[in-house]
RNA sequence: CGCGGGGUGGAGCAGCGGCAGCUCGUGUGGCUCAUAACCACAAGGUCGCAGGUUCGAGUCCUGCCCCCGCAACCA
């Protein structure tokens, strides 16, 4: 039996949780359901990230203390995992006492990479944050319309410059394997510039909300370097056994943005602290919303919540999942939701479990009996698995799905009823047969679709009362 | 020359050197087991523009136009 680690990134608590959150929680449920399915040892790790300015910010903003405003977030993105039927082993907080601790531990481990150097940068006292001359090149902060101040602080740096080229060497020849391929390109480009060391700590009196550096009661750790090991503190870094068992992941789901984190300073991190490196990273890409990037401002933020009161949680995880490219950005648009909703979850899946249901009910008191092997190959669908393509899994799945209504509509069932029990009988087992099968597959995608199937048709008998998958949305709109 | 993604029938996408394909929508027909569902057929595309390579180019090369992200603490 092997083991699986996966992880998501962790969350950032300074907002609640919107559909890209939810997207990567899901994905990481598939690979995790996947993995258990095969016989696998999962580990599902996921978590929020509590530290730094915006934190703090935000909970002032919300007249809270840090702490207690971070408690209060945190159940928010616990509780989305709930709603999604996202199963995972552990949740993780940066502000968790042990992960401080060990975070502290593994600043230690790295300390022959960290010096003690000026950093000098543009300071806004209302944001409590640098910019960079890039960011703005005027020199007025955006938010608070007001000049920045050039400060000159002394900051821990870590000697990330010194791993540029082992870590090229570990992308390159895939022991670091980061999919899909266009993200390895663009590391390996930034790889082939050089990287610069990094700054990872600030001045006490800049960010007071994060962990304390060990021997240094002045300066606190740049959030990433808190953030990033919560991977490794989660299963008990530095001395726990399950950080022996599970430890390296097999798999960290990231986002886009924070691929350079994640593809450069964590595995120069880990190299200096003498750790494994994870074995790969997947790296998703961004939803918009109707053709937008979603922002408060166009008022097209999507929250999770409204389509799952609108149209189920598996019918969120199929549109996300399906919908949105697995290797790239993708888009959420509520005329499209409805259209996949009827045509794909409600037509074509739940009325072909309907039909055949009744079939049985109809023409054979509801008994099945045993059931013929399935028959379906399904190496398509596992190829698709392996290479993260979850959009073209469940594509395999509706190839079956539709080749099974075909089937019924060649074999004509109701007219073998007139005569040819035999047949009929036949037919209705091989459908029964793939049904089975779909509903295996697709149990990572839609846990609670493919059990309502496999209960349809349990204990050898077909049982209408488990009632309609995906009842057209038209009449659920009447029923409100 | 900052980096990246993209422009393919009404909509959303796949194809990435060899007869332009899928889903939705539309039209016609079939069926009646089923959630007015299912199945078949059809209409609809000079594959962003201009050059080039090739026996042959959405597919490779060059230039241009247009959209969309990112630019080191927004998944």
């Amino acid at each position: 039996m092997a083991k699986f680690y996966v992880t998501t990134s962790i969350a950032y608590t300074n907002a609640v949780p919107h559909i890209g959150y939810a997207m990567e929680l899901i994905q990481g449920d598939v690979l995790a359901r996947y993995n258990r399915q095969q016989g696998n040892e999962v580990w599902y790790l996921t978590g929020t990230d509590e530290h730094g300015t915006k934190n703090k910010q935000a909970a002032e903003a919300a007249g809270k203390e840090p702490q207690a405003y971070v408690d209060e977030m945190s159940e928010h993105f616990k509780k989305l995992a709930v709603t999604l039927d996202v199963a995972t082993d552990q949740f993780i907080r940066t502000s968790d006492p042990n992960h401080k601790k060990a975070c502290q531990a593994l600043w230690k481990a790295c300390e022959k990479d960290i010096y003690k150097a000026d950093y000098e940068g543009w300071y806004c006292v209302g944001c409590e944050q640098f910019y960079t001359e890039i960011e703005l090149p005027d020199h007025i902060c955006p938010i608070h319309k007001k000049p920045l101040d050039k400060i000159k602080e002394q900051n821990y740096f870590f000697k990330l410059s010194a791993y540029t080229a082992q870590i090229k060497e570990l992308i390159q020849s895939d022991q670091l394997l980061i999919r899909p391929q266009t993200r390895k390109n663009e590391i390996m480009a930034l790889l082939e510039r050089g990287l610069e060391d990094v700054s990872i700590s600030r001045d006490k009196k800049q960010l007071t909300w994060g962990v304390p550096v060990p021997g240094d009661e002045d300066q606190v750790m740049y959030v990433w370097f808190d953030a990033l090991p919560n991977y490794i503190t989660a299963v008990g870094y530095p001395d726990g056994s399950k950080f022996q068992k599970y430890w390296p992941a097999d798999l960290h789901i990231i986002g886009k943005d924070i691929l350079r984190f994640h593809a450069a300073l964590w595995p120069a991190m880990l190299l200096s602290a003498g750790l494994s490196l994870p074995k790969s990273l997947y790296v998703h890409g961004f939803i918009s919303s109707e053709g937008h990037k979603m922002s408060k401002s166009l008022g097209n933020v999507v929250a999770p919540g409204d389509v799952i009161d609108k149209y189920g949680v598996d019918a969120l995880r199929y549109y996300l999942l399906r919908e949105i490219p697995s290797d790239g950005d993708g888009d959420f648009s509520w005329a499209r939701m409805e259209s996949v909703y009827n045509a794909d979850l409600a037509n074509d899946l739940g009325n072909l479990v309907q039909r055949v249901q009744v079939m049985f009910t109809k023409y054979f008191d509801r008994v099945i009996g045993d059931l013929p092997p399935h028959s379906h190959d399904i190496r398509p669908y596992q190829e698709a698995m392996t290479a993260l393509r979850f959009d073209k899994a469940l594509a395999e799945v509706w190839l079956l799905i539709r080749g099974l209504n075909q089937f019924l509509e060649e074999e004509k069932p109701w007219e073998l009823a007139k005569g040819d029990k035999d047949h009929l009988s036949e037919v209705l087992h091989h459908a029964v047969s793939d049904l089975v099968q779909i509903a295996t597959l697709l149990m990572p995608f839609m846990p609670k679709t493919a059990e309502k199937i496999a209960q349809t048709f349990s204990g050898g008998v077909a049982r209408a009362e488990v009632g309609l998958l995906f009842p057209k949305h038209e009449a659920k709109t009447e029923a409100k």
